[in-house]
DNA sequence: ATCGATTCGATGAACGTTCGTTCACTTAAT
DNA sequence: ATTAAGTGAACGAACGTTCATCGAATCGAT
């Protein structure tokens, strides 16, 4: 039959499907032992495979790091396109609030936010996958919180410290592993609408 | 003479001077390189110490780290103490924030919360150290948020999200290494003035 | 005050382990 | 036959730690 392929697997299928096993193994034991106390041979034989085979899909150490501080930086990324579109300032902030929350407090996130930062301290090529989103992040927030208008210090300011106030709670929940206290991420939109309200002095 | 007392150095005060040598350079080697690579042999050289002898001042490598970890603890509780006597609760407030956001935003500090951060994910005694402290910083944040009394959300969870800001904001600031912008601490100290002022609906 | 005896800070070579990485080799798809 | 995935022993370097050894400060006896 023309329809009998072989049933030899497919090579390039095969080696795309390793690559993406042992770059989950990976991220699975950093979260777990951290990055610094990963060895290559940890991932080699949580994944099930050889170290030297290892090293036939990354060229090294830094190489598998930097891969997945690039997936890390890329998940954001998608969240941040997800987030722009929307009309309404108001409502673009409150989306805008939860939906970045909801992504930074995840617990394998947020361990992995701690590492990668450590790590980016010393490698300027990592640090610079996560400044580019930063950026967008900021002008994103900054746009809706210029379009609604009511403060008197710059947008782009008020949005860091939004994010600040974000990423900051959402780490402190991330890290713990317990769910926020009922009620507790509505108060995190609550304070946030707040702070960005105009005085009347 | 009496006053004539062996020129030859004491030896209590020198092994203490040198203790503290080699606590203030694991710090500094801790702070530029991080503290997965820094070994033992790095820091004994950067002292002008033997490797033998820094086993000599600390039992491992562990507790060395968990020696810096304590001090660092034992600072923030130190300005955790000084900033709770105030009276005005308005005062208070502000005062903490100004207080508090320029402790963190200490690039030795910043970068030095990252790695023990990092620690602590895995050494719960290490954890613990901090975890008093964050306690103890919300209580007399919440305490003055709770004399204010215009919010509806529990103080205490005000003053968790409080605490994000100020930590995520200098966190941001210290680890960048440079100054925050004209007005952008005052921009803080806005931020979370109006956020904790209660909506009128 | 002086002198052995003792204590302890200080040294750096050495130990065993683990690390990232390489390589000669096998296996299987093209 | 050729190409590339896959193997695991082996390599050199670096790691945390230990150890025999030395020198100087302390102490008790004189």
């Amino acid at each position: 039959m023309e329809d009998d392929r072989p049933e030899r697997t497919n090579r390039v299928e095969t080696t795309r499907a390793r690559r993406a096993l042992l770059v989950e193994t990976a991220i699975t034991c950093f979260v777990d032992q951290g990055i610094a106390r990963t060895g290559m041979r940890d991932i080699a034989k949580k994944a099930g495979v050889s170290v030297g085979n290892l090293y036939n899909h990354f060229p090294g150490r830094d190489d598998l790091i930097a891969e997945i501080a690039k997936i890390d930086a890329a998940g954001l990324s998608e969240v941040v396109a997800q987030i722009a579109e929307c009309t309404d300032p108001q409502e673009a902030i409150d989306r805008f609030v939860k939906t970045y929350f909801a992504y930074c407090a995840d617990p394998v996130s947020a361990v992995l936010t701690v590492e990668i930062t450590s790590e980016a301290l010393r490698n300027p090529a990592i640090e610079d996958l996560f400044s580019g989103n930063r950026a967008m992040l900021v002008e994103t927030l900054a746009a809706a919180i210029a379009a609604q208008g009511q403060t008197k210090t710059p947008a782009d300011v008020s949005a860091g410290l939004v994010l600040d106030t974000i990423e900051g709670f959402a780490l402190r929940v991330g890290l713990t592993g317990k769910k926020p206290r009922k009620g507790e991420t509505e108060a995190l939109m609550s304070f946030v609408r707040h702070a960005l309200t105009a005085e009347e002095d």
